[in-house]
RNA sequence: GCCGGAGUGGCGGAAUUGGUAUACGCGCACGACUUAAAAUCGUGUAUCGCAAGAUAUGUGGGUUCAAGUCCCACCUCCGGCACCA
């Protein structure tokens, strides 16, 4: 048995003192920059889907640096926003001091996992020199108008009193509290990322390196759609109503319009309703959270109503929750009879449901045809509706518009703990930015931080803080108090690590040059509606402005699974039944839950934890470890040789494609090869340490240096793999008969079909089933076929 | 409902372009060592069958000399989005 717990102790320390993981900046080297999606530090400390995903990006690391790339390794710690801040107010203490603390547990746990991080490119999101650039990126932002004010409705959550964007609700409740949201009118920065939608649905085509998976979350996300809009005349108030469609053609089956709460038409018709108190007491409730909405809920606008643009005919209007009010235009036509929604609601409200397309609508008791045309429309009867689509849009005068289900990004936050955004209300000038030289706007020290629930930030109630002198006119001004949310700093940070003490920009051009993109970026699946959207966005603003040099930030993505609890299932504190990494390598060492995690299953795959199993893992480096009393300078057999060449060709290309676990087989085959013998030379030796040492870097180190190497085993070269040794010299044959296998004959490799057809006659087993067949297909070194 | 992903032994899983299904590991059984147990080492382990052999990759079809892999239909599970017009 070894002692993992002094080889971790006295390899760690001598990675440490002889900076082992420092990263190379020659740039004659292949680079390969390695970024894995930092952590929140939490209280809870280090858990196993971090483990995962941070021992997946190390093993790749660490082959790359054995191979001689220069390697960018880098960690650091996302800090600002609601968990910290609430973890915080639970210790009743202030977010600086808890933030600390987690941040130097969380490293240690890092350090102990055998991480080979290049610690002196530590970066930390609320560090004032840090968010310093995250403030600076929010200017550009701000110059290129691509972030705004306003007072819209947002969705608000009142447990978190806070508002915020789309991407942090899950099912219409806050995804960090689960309770139901508001809506509700506030002040806000909106940063303009639909301007980016395009761009950010078209370049996905160019991440070869990223699933398909989540290039499908982001399309849908931002979910894009090619319609129309299309005017309705509203005469007694003087106004005109724009709807968004995506089909004109059954513009002869609109009964009603519908407009969502939140449409500001709303406003312009109220004073001509007859209703409007009790329109006013419908929009009231649509702001309150609702658990399950009523189907087919609405309000009838009585009194005024709008002219249809093709037949002229009268249309009433509704005031109606179905209605999303960011979408499209936040008003509908509404033709019952061909939208399931418009269908509820014209039955609920006896509103004609009228058939316009053949064969395609939601009338129950009809079959739905492939090439429907129009009917019930007039002149345009026998249309085809695609085309009916484009020919009665023009002839209601409507125009094209593609409209986004991604909405601009509500950027600000009413909470303390996050950047301040760097701008000043000044009442003579507006809105002012803060010059870049005044930057970092510094979060003020103050004793009470709790949220207010007022609408406006506890950053509001700090006098000496807020009151400023505008830096245009030299007036009284008053500083922004809204911070940003948790996801700015992420947005940006890769490029931070490349430069990461730099004071005169967030990261010099020279180097940003040399590191980016990054080449293999590891983390959550959680993150792909959201992060990497953000993350993508900022970066093509940056490449916008030439601060960067590519238009997408990162190459390849890698996503994990999830690591269930024992026999499946979620982990929770509740349930008891949480797998603490660290705890489990006291008992059987790092290396051996590296490589447990390593084996387990396909690194994006969901899987299970298992106790007994990571006992295996440490079965296995015992008998390698214990090989090493075995080796001694001797000639290596062929079949040792070839078996060598295979595995080091299978790892590398394994290690290349995060098949991390037919990696560990491939290398427990060559090991228990090795094993079977009296002997072991050296050199196999020395090459299966090598092949070791990404997965087990501490034991790998440890034999390595018994083995009489004075440096480290993760600075020696990666084994090489000679193609020609690794090629088997006999083949094995399979025998089929009508399709199945009756046995398998063993030919030297690359032989004909002769000497294959020889070697079955040799077998009187074969041969009596294939005498009186012929051959039907015959392929070299594989298979030959009787019929 | 829409969009993705996946169904292979008792369990996690393996299987270049269709070419010997079940590699590797866990578990289990038996054996060796031991007074004994643990650990370790060895052997075996898809199912049925004494055997020859037959049957097996969610279900049902199809293409092919040959299908886990390709095509069609369906079922189940997981993930994402969801009153998005």
């Amino acid at each position: 048995m070894y002692d993992h717990q002094d080889i971790e102790k006295r390899n760690r320390l001598h990675w440490d003192t002889d900076k082992v993981y420092q990263t190379s900046e020659d740039v004659e080297k292949k680079r390969c920059y390695s970024l894995v999606m930092f952590p929140y530090p939490s209280g809870d400390g280090l858990h196993i889907g971090h483990a995962r995903i941070y021992i997946g990006a190390d093993i790749y690391a660490r082959m790359r640096r054995m191979q001689g790339y220069r390697v960018l390794h880098p960690m650091g710690w996302d800090a600002f926003g609601l968990p910290a801040e609430g973890y915080a107010l639970k210790q009743r203490k202030h977010p600086q001091e808890t933030t600390k603390q987690n941040i130097v547990n969380f490293k240690k746990q890092c350090q102990l996992l055998g991480l080979s991080y290049d610690w002196d490119r530590e970066i930390n999101t609320t560090d004032p020199e840090f968010y310093k650039w995250t403030q600076w990126i929010f200017l550009q932002l701000y110059k290129k108008n691509l972030a705004y004010e306003s007072h819209a409705p947002v969705n608000w959550c009142p447990i978190c009193k806070t508002g915020l964007a789309n991407e942090d609700l899950s099912n219409g409740k806050c995804e960090r509290c689960d309770s139901a949201i508001e809506r509700k009118p506030l002040r806000q920065w909106i940063l303009r990322i639909t301007e980016y939608a395009d761009r950010l649905l078209n370049d996905l085509d160019t991440l070869d390196g990223w699933s398909d998976a989540v290039k499908e979350v982001q399309r849908n996300w931002i979910g894009r759609r090619e319609g129309f809009l299309i005017p309705f005349q509203v005469p007694s108030a003087g106004a005109s109503i724009e709807v968004f469609t995506t089909r004109p053609d059954t513009l002869f089956g609109c009964s009603f319009l519908a407009l969502s709460p939140e449409s500001r038409h709303i406003d312009t018709l109220l004073p001509y309703c007859t209703n409007s108190t009790k329109i006013e007491e419908y929009r009231r409730e649509s702001y309150v959270a609702k658990e399950d909405e009523e189907v087919g809920s609405g309000v009838l606008l009585k009194d005024v109503s709008a002219i249809h643009p093709i037949t002229g005919s009268t249309v009433p209007i509704y005031i109606a929750r179905y209605v999303v009010g960011g979408y499209g235009t936040g008003a509908i036509f509404a033709s019952p009879a061909h939208d399931e929604r418009d269908f509820a609601f014209a039955k609920k409200h006896d509103l004609p449901i009228k058939r316009v397309i053949s064969g395609d609508n939601m009338l129950p008791d009809t079959e739905t045809a492939p090439t429907a045309i129009l009917i019930n429309s007039d002149t345009y009867d026998s249309t085809p509706y695609e085309k009916a689509k484009v020919v009665l849009a023009e002839a209601a005068g409507g125009r094209k518009k593609v409209v986004y289900r991604l909405q601009d990004w509500v950027f600000s936050r009413q909470r303390y703990w996050g950047e301040p955004i760097p701008l000043i209300h000044c009442q003579k000038c507006g809105v002012v930015p803060v010059p870049e030289k005044d930057l970092p706007v510094v979060l003020p020290e103050c004793t009470s931080y709790e949220p207010t629930g007022t609408g406006e930030s506890p950053l509001a109630a700090i006098e000496a803080w807020v009151s400023v002198k505008c830096p245009q006119c030299d007036g009284m001004g008053k500083r922004e108090t809204n911070t940003m949310p948790q996801w700015a700093g992420s947005s940006w940070y890769h490029l931070r690590y490349i430069d990461p003490s730099n004071t005169t920009t967030l990261t010099d051009k020279e180097k940003e040059k040399q590191w980016m993109p990054v080449d293999i970026y590891t983390g959550g699946m959680e993150h792909a509606a959201r992060h990497l959207i953000y993350a993508r966005f900022w970066h093509k603003v940056l490449f916008d402005i030439n601060m960067v040099s590519t238009s997408e930030p990162y190459t390849t993505l890698k996503t994990v699974g999830i690591v269930q609890a024992e026999g499946g299932g979620k982990m929770s504190k509740r349930s008891g039944n949480v797998v603490d990494p660290l705890a489990i390598a006291e008992h059987v060492g790092v290396d051996a839950v590296r490589v447990y995690l390593a084996h387990i299953a396909p690194f994006n795959q969901t899987v299970a934890w298992s106790n007994k199993g990571v006992a295996g893992p440490r079965r296995f480096l015992e008998r390698v470890y214990a090989m090493r009393e075995k080796v001694k300078d001797a000639d290596t057999e062929e079949k040792i040789t070839r078996l060598q060449h295979q595995t080091i060709l299978a790892i590398t290309a394994d290690i290349e494609a995060y098949r991390f676990n037919t990696a560990i087989s491939s290398l427990m085959i060559f090991t228990n090869a090795l094993r079977e013998m009296e002997t072991v030379p050296k050199s196999a030796y020395s090459t299966l340490i090598r092949l070791l040492a990404p997965f087990a870097p501490y034991l790998a180190d440890e034999i390595w240096h018994t083995l009489g190497n004075e440096t480290s085993v993760h600075t020696a070269p990666f084994p090489k793999a000679d193609t020609s040794l690794a090629q088997d010299e006999t083949a094995t044959i399979a025998v089929q008969v009508q399709g199945k296998t009756r046995g398998t004959v063993i030919v030297p490799r690359g032989s004909n079909q002769e000497t294959v057809l020889e070697m079955i006659q040799r077998d009187t087993r074969l041969h009596d089933y294939t005498a009186k067949l012929t051959i039907k297909v015959f392929v070299k070194n594989k298979i030959i076929s009787f019929v």
